[in-house]
DNA sequence: TATGAATGAGTCTTCATTCAT
DNA sequence: GATGAATGAAGACTCATTCAT
């Protein structure tokens, strides 16, 4: 049973992401997902209290696995080396759906996701800033701009290649790095 | 009649910014423009075909001083100096309005602008393909994908600077210029 | 078995009353009256062929009681001490549960209730037309009419009574006693 | 200009009274108001902010007339000549819709309308309250209550005589008066 | 040209009811 | 019998756009 009510969600999150990725924001409305979804209308408000819930939903099953690898990254590896592990697990996961991934970007920034973002960002946030205060961290004067803005650019480079397609991962991360170490002021190790 | 004409046009793209601001993606309406414009809802599709057309003189309004500003980068600087004026002029541009240029930034990669994007993408590309065929220019793989990728972190970043408020300019920018040198491979001049 | 089934029953009736009252008209639908009496929507259906039904339930349980205290009274006492009765019976059964009563006042008169609406109304009448027909009763030119109206101005009194809450009930009683005499032209007994 | 919106106002509010009757509260929606009205839904909506407002409107149409007659019976006149023109008011007046007086009362008293009922039931008893002051009324242990509760017989009596149909007012306004004076404990004058 | 009332397609959401398990 | 997932018709409401004045 419980396997029955779990896989109709999931199918309808995926629809909805389907639905996302090929409408946009604007077209993306609750009969579309259902329908997409293979489901009537009301399966779908039987799962979900309402649209921005469905959003939600995509939001979160697109950042829990990347927090969750971050999480994962242990402490006592090299700041350089925890850097990189980051900027390749962002590339991977926005480049397996950019689009979609671009688009839940601007979403999770409207107000009425404001909770749910901020959890997500604090948790990442959490990490850089763990990250930063390691001794080989280069110094940066406040801790969570950085942070933030080193996720900025990732984010920025990663979806500028989504925009294009067919991108190699590794050159990607290479030039992503080469833009983090500079935003740090540090010279790109070899 | 004509500059009468212009000046309503204006207070219209004047009074739809201001929506777009106040009330996101999702509360932006013609009616509401309108209201705010003080105009009667005709008067609005007098001078605008649809909703769109409306969008896209927002769109032109924002990008066109940047770009102008851009253009007039004389070809004999040097290219740090032209960088320098290009993350200045971006930074001022947006943060005068970080919301507005957020939303617009999305709005202008929907399907339905993506000619008017183009356009605008184009000629600022031109110009950051012409600072890097210049001497001192760093030698990069494809000039055009660079320049995407360098206005992406000039944007990111001003972005995320704009989402926090009361951003020191010129901090910023050496942020950002430290970020487009690494991204480039350079140590970072002094 | 059958006095499991009669026992799911009226817990079913039961949540269908409190539903009622807490929710209002508005707001009573079957979903949350199985859910509040701890059944499954199918066991609902189960007993009740559709929500109709499960009003008509929920007003005969609520009509019952009453008329059948009205109909034990018995023929030989005089017309001031059974109209007296007949007061107390409605402002007791009226005041138990002020808003249910009130609602499903309303609910008997929509026309899906009508043929049990009018079922309760005759056993009411014919108890109250044969009050009126007794050696001791007041003259009136329409007995039916009377009754009906009587029965009308004791439950408008109670409900306004509850609609107030916390009553005396005798004094209520004792104001809905001089309207019903004041109706009938008596001037009231001591 | 005022006078078409003003029309197209009551077109709709009368249609809402037609849907009303016709149909009961179940049946009475937003779209079977516009087109009763031979308006689109656009057009009511432009109008009500809501269904609950058109409600609200059709409410204080019904109430208003009555409150204003109650509002110009002047306060010399002997207390029963007023007790007498309130009630008649209030037949004629419910007289005139029957069914549409019974179903805005029930209505009225839903949380939605708490604050408009409030304004109305304050204006009336505020008028029946002054005559309970004069040198000739009847003494009542609480004139608040007694407002309500007379109030509420000649309502119930006129909606009892409104569902039987053809009623005679004179009669009517006779009985329901013989019920009040009673409630006052008064014999009724001649 | 300006106005703003009118339009109605389209969206979100609810809930009575069914039916496979 | 019991369950509760699934259904989809129906209803509230919005907003881009038109057009008579």
């Amino acid at each position: 049973m419980q396997s029955r009510s779990a896989e109709t969600v999931a199918v309808i999150v995926e629809a909805a992401a389907r639905v996302l990725e090929s409408r946009g924001l604007d077209g993306f409305n609750t009969n579309a997902v259902a329908e997409r979804a293979g489901v009537s209308i009301g399966s779908l408000y039987q799962y979900f209290r309402n649209k921005d819930a469905l959003l939600a939903s995509l939001i979160e099953r697109q950042a829990e696995p990347f927090v969750r690898i971050l999480e994962t990254i242990p402490p006592e590896v090299p700041f350089q080396t925890a850097l990189l592990r980051l900027i390749e697990a962002s590339v991977r996961q926005q480049l397996k759906r950019p689009e979609l991934s671009r688009l839940l970007d601007f979403v999770e920034r409207q107000a009425a996701f404001e909770d749910l973002a901020r959890c997500t960002v604090d948790r990442i946030q959490h990490v850089l800033i763990e990250m930063l205060e390691r001794a080989d961290a280069p110094a940066v004067e406040d801790r969570s701009v950085a942070a933030f803005e080193v996720l900025s650019v990732i984010r920025a480079l990663t979806d500028a290649a989504g925009e294009r397609g067919g991108t190699n991962h590794a050159r990607l991360a290479t030039r992503i790095h080469g833009a983090v170490c500079g935003y740090f002021g540090i010279v790109m190790p070899v």
